[in-house]
DNA sequence: TAAAAGTGCGAACGCTGTTTGCAGTTTAGA
DNA sequence: TCTAAACTGCAAACAGCGTTCGCACTTTTA
């Protein structure tokens, strides 16, 4: 058995010894992630993957140490869907915010990943070349790195945060059911209350806000 | 059977007809938080629950229709230790932040809620005693109440993000360690360069800043 | 050519949430 | 007062999960 050290990215993904492997880790990522897109990250079990490949359940384990190690693999090859070689617009902000769409454009083409990403691991390679992405861009401020990279966690967090949330808001009248007039007036208040709607763009405008209050 | 509607909040505890049932919701999720507290959330499983208490598993399901309606009763019981009752500094925006503050102790002081609290359902009455303390703060505001809903959503999303980090950060060379001079030049350079190290107090800082920004 | 290392996998293990069926208990209505 | 309905507690089982074991087979190394 391959010794199980730390994680999936510290280990060769072969030996040079026995028969060639019958798939590869990327082969089994996208037969996961196809799984989770369809079913839900729950759907992504280890005997369905497997089912998905024509293989047996057991043979996974020759690819990976654990079910976390697939999980890993499926984050950074959704990661991998984000694109990075773009041309820069000579504005760091304007990169960064640009970034910060795809990525929740990424978020809920995959809503399995938010979840699955926030199980911290390690960080796959993916996810590094994400980070060189921000330093890069973020190299001309004349910011400490610890505030970069403190930028960069704030950024990715507010990500997950509207990734989180459901692209169109659910009824709020139905999760607040029980609201009383007693005991929650200003709530109740703000349901019935039409008020003009939020601005759609509060994504954006926040991103903007938040990065520069942080890195100037 | 309790038909098993939408979420345990609309069920009545318990019905008229039977013998007085010897354990009660409240005793139930105490003893899941206590569990979850030892040993995290897959800690807390029915079984378990069940010997905290004392009796086998299935009777558990005279008081739960699912594990997710466990999860349900453990947020709200841990949301009961949120203090709303404290008096009011007149000053809505230092009234928000300590609340951020008193929030994220409580996510601290509880690892599992996190992700707990993430499954979202729909709301329990602790909850909605939250929104209607924050909607109370803001009330002298002049905004829209889209806009202090959307303000409250942002403001649990920041404690959430802060919350998500661990309080000490690990050591970035071994999350980054599979870093390459020649991919991640950027990146091995934010990492050797000591840097003087980030201001405490972000948290208090960006809550403050998004708020202002999103309600004045 | 023998040994070492790797591969695929049927079968099992321990664990999970959940359901079923039954005996005992309390209340509601005639 | 008495029967029927509703409720409680729970042993036992079920289906599914991640994972391990052992074995036959294949390829590379020395």
């Amino acid at each position: 058995m391959p010794e199980t050290t730390r994680s999936i990215w510290s280990r060769p993904d072969r030996g040079t010894r026995g028969p060639q492997p019958e798939h590869s880790r990327a082969e089994i990522a996208a037969a996961a992630m196809a799984l989770a897109d369809a079913g839900g990250l729950e759907a992504a079990t280890m005997r369905a993957v497997a089912g998905e490949l024509g293989t047996a359940a057991a043979s996974l384990y020759r690819y990976l140490s654990s079910r976390d190690d697939l999980l890993d693999l499926m984050v950074d090859a959704a990661l991998g869907e984000l694109p990075l070689d773009g041309p820069s617009s000579g504005d760091w902000l304007e990169d960064l915010v640009a970034l910060a769409g795809r990525q929740l454009a990424l978020y809920r083409r995959h809503p399995w990943l938010l979840p699955a990403a926030m199980r911290r691991g390690t960080y796959g390679p993916r996810a590094m070349d994400y980070f060189e992405y921000c330093l890069r861009t973020m190299a001309p401020l004349p910011c400490g790195t610890a505030a970069k990279m403190e930028a960069v966690g704030v950024l990715t967090g507010l990500v997950s945060l509207f990734a989180a949330q459901p692209a169109a808001p659910a009824d709020p009248a139905g999760i607040f059911a029980a609201a009383t007039p007693q005991a929650h007036p200003h709530l109740l208040a703000a349901l019935t209350t039409p008020g003009p709607p939020p601005e759609p763009d509060l994504f954006d405008r926040l991103i903007r806000g938040v990065l520069r209050g942080l890195l100037t």
